[in-house]
RNA sequence: GCGCCUCUAGCUCAAUUUGGCAGAGCAACGGACUCUUAAUCCGCAGGUUCUGGGUUCGAGUCCCAGGGGGCGCACCA
């Protein structure tokens, strides 16, 4: 055997085979009816006085955390995923009580008693009756501080979420986010779809692709990068105001701000520009915010950040000239551009045009200063072959890119609906791809077509809603907010910590902060 | 992909600047205890120091290679 047990793991494993594994297996039940949350013991009967009983029994679920037994008398905090509540057993009282003090941390536990409050004030369910639902033959962490090694706690984030207080939390208000966008876009009304995942072509997006295979096709296919292009033929279609909340999958190195798939809500609006759209990102942010935080005062990373709409809006040329002092014009052509560039520490290659030099300088000088909420209006149209020509600036499409704390967390467009020029967009990303752009878009014939039948005005916008719940729950690496982020592989495949062959852990929870 | 850091008991961490018997708290296990709150007290156990080589009388410690993890850069939302 190439893990021999260790000393503790075989104590344990001998103890429950004392206790007949079978035997405890026959008698958890198939299911529990009449529970109450404990939060919701705690909201009826908080009002009860240091040794006051309620004359209500309840019966309460969930795991048993931390444990004391004191002789005769036995304390135990259960929680449940709505918070926490003592269970207190007398000898005198509950049944099996010697099994009761038994109990491993981390077992599932249900008990039903009155609820009361101890002498000493804390309230408590105390108990008569309990059954064991699960036990837990692993541990959950150290009691006071928790796991802490990274590893375990993405790769098992099951303990996480048991062991680190606030994990649970962070992903419920997650949950709440994306039903409140839901709810918002609802309200103006906006239809949900869902689109292919799996594309033989890729787009909608700069970026490298996953690759699959499709074996009856005997063709590759593509994880999708953007859903903008089935979204704007359904506008097509006639769904007027259409969007889709979904995963998006792009083949980048991991990051604090980047995991290779994440969440994605693209809109569509009919009859709209990039400024109503603009106006849709700050009902999004500044409703969701107010519905999940009740405020649209946050901070993030010990920075105050004021959602109240409406928010700055200034142009790309402006801001550079605001944070570099470098002012750029389309119309100075390449060498003064790359001239000026240059003076300010930018790199630029041999074939790239105005616009590309405009935005580099732009995300090397101006960008990381941005703290916002602000509207970077105007881009260059080569760098954004899907956007609508700038209805009086030569050489610029209609793109607005809110920053908010920083970051870009979302994309405003008017959309591009002429499809003769979008043929010559795509034409243009070919000529990056030859040049060596791995990026660059490619041509969807299908989509072109789309066009030529009429795609009335439209506005659309693309929103990050991982980084949104980062801003919202104020943590600064994306794994918090993905229950299951993207890991190297190899690790996960090994036995763990947990893992090893009889391997054994305390059960406890821990509660010291875990970001 | 490149650079830097890191890996010790189930968990969280120690282990004399400069190599000398691998430790603590929690958990676990046995016991005491009728109001505990990270309960307390007594006792007992628990180790391939990531792996493989090397230097040395002697390596957790130094060197080499490999593996896991973290951070930074690059790429990007």
């Amino acid at each position: 055997m190439a893990h021999p047990p260790r000393a503790a793991a075989r104590v344990r494993a001998q103890r429950r085979s004392d206790r007949s594994p079978r035997a405890v297996t026959d008698a958890i039940p198939y299911r529990l009816e009449g529970t109450t949350a404990t939060g919701d013991v705690v909201s009826a009967h908080g009002g009860l006085s240091k040794g006051e009983e309620s004359g209500v029994a309840v019966t309460v679920a969930g795991r048993v955390m931390l444990l004391r037994v004191q002789g005769k008398l036995a304390f135990a905090e259960l929680r449940d995923w709505t918070g926490q509540v003592q269970l207190f057993a007398l000898a005198a009282l509950t049944e099996r009580f010697d099994g009761f003090c038994r109990l491993n941390l981390g077992d599932w536990v249900s008990a039903t008693g009155e609820v009361v409050r101890t002498r000493r004030g804390e309230l408590s369910v105390k108990v008569a009756a309990w059954s064991l639902l699960a036990a837990s033959r692993h541990g959950f962490g150290d009691k006071w501080r928790g796991v802490h090694d990274p590893d375990l706690r993405f790769r098992q984030r099951e303990v996480d979420l048991w062991a680190n207080e606030g994990v649970r939390d962070r992903f419920l208000l997650r949950s709440k986010v994306v039903r409140m966008i839901r709810d918002l876009l609802d309200r103006r009304g906006y239809v949900e779809v869902e689109t292919p995942v799996l594309q033989q072509l890729y787009g909608g997006g700069f970026a490298k692709p996953f690759v699959t295979h499709f074996n009856s096709m005997h063709s590759d296919f593509y994880l999708r990068i953007a859903l903008e292009l089935y979204l704007k033929r359904l506008v097509v279609g006639g769904f007027e105001r259409v969007f889709e909340l979904g995963r998006v999958f792009r083949n980048e190195g991991l990051s604090p701000k980047n995991n290779p798939e994440f969440t994605m809500l693209e809109a569509y609006q009919a009859y709209a520009d990039y400024f109503d759209m603009a106006e849709l990102i700050e009902y999004l942010v500044s409703g969701a915010a107010e519905g999940v935080l009740g405020s649209l005062q946050l901070s993030f990373q010990k920075k105050a950040l004021d959602l109240t709409p409406p928010w700055r809006k200034a142009t790309l040329l402006e801001l550079v000239e605001e944070q570099s002092g470098l002012v750029l014009e389309l119309s100075m052509g390449v060498p003064e551009l790359r001239r000026r560039a240059e003076s300010a520490g930018v790199e630029v290659d041999d074939y790239w045009d105005e616009g590309k030099i405009v935005t580099e300088v732009y995300e090397k000088t101006t960008e990381p200063n941005l703290w916002g909420p602000v509207h970077v209006m105007d881009y260059p149209e080569s760098v954004s072959p899907l956007t609508r020509k700038h209805r009086s600036k030569p050489g610029f499409v209609e793109r607005i890119t809110p920053i908010v704390a920083g970051r870009e967390i979302a994309e405003c467009y008017s959309e591009l609906v002429d499809p003769e020029d979008q043929r010559a967009r795509f034409a243009a990303q070919a000529e990056a791809a030859a040049h060596g752009d791995e990026e660059a878009m490619p041509l969807d014939e299908d989509f072109v077509r789309a066009l030529e039948r009429g795609l009335p005005p439209t506005g659309g916008i693309g929103f990050g809603v991982d980084r949104f719940v980062m801003l919202l729950t104020d943590v600064s690496h994306i794994r918090e907010v993905l229950l299951f982020p993207a890991l190297r592989p190899g690790a996960g495949r090994e036995p763990g910590a947990f893992d090893r062959p009889g391997g054994e852990g305390p059960a406890t929870g821990g509660s010291e902060r875990s970001s």
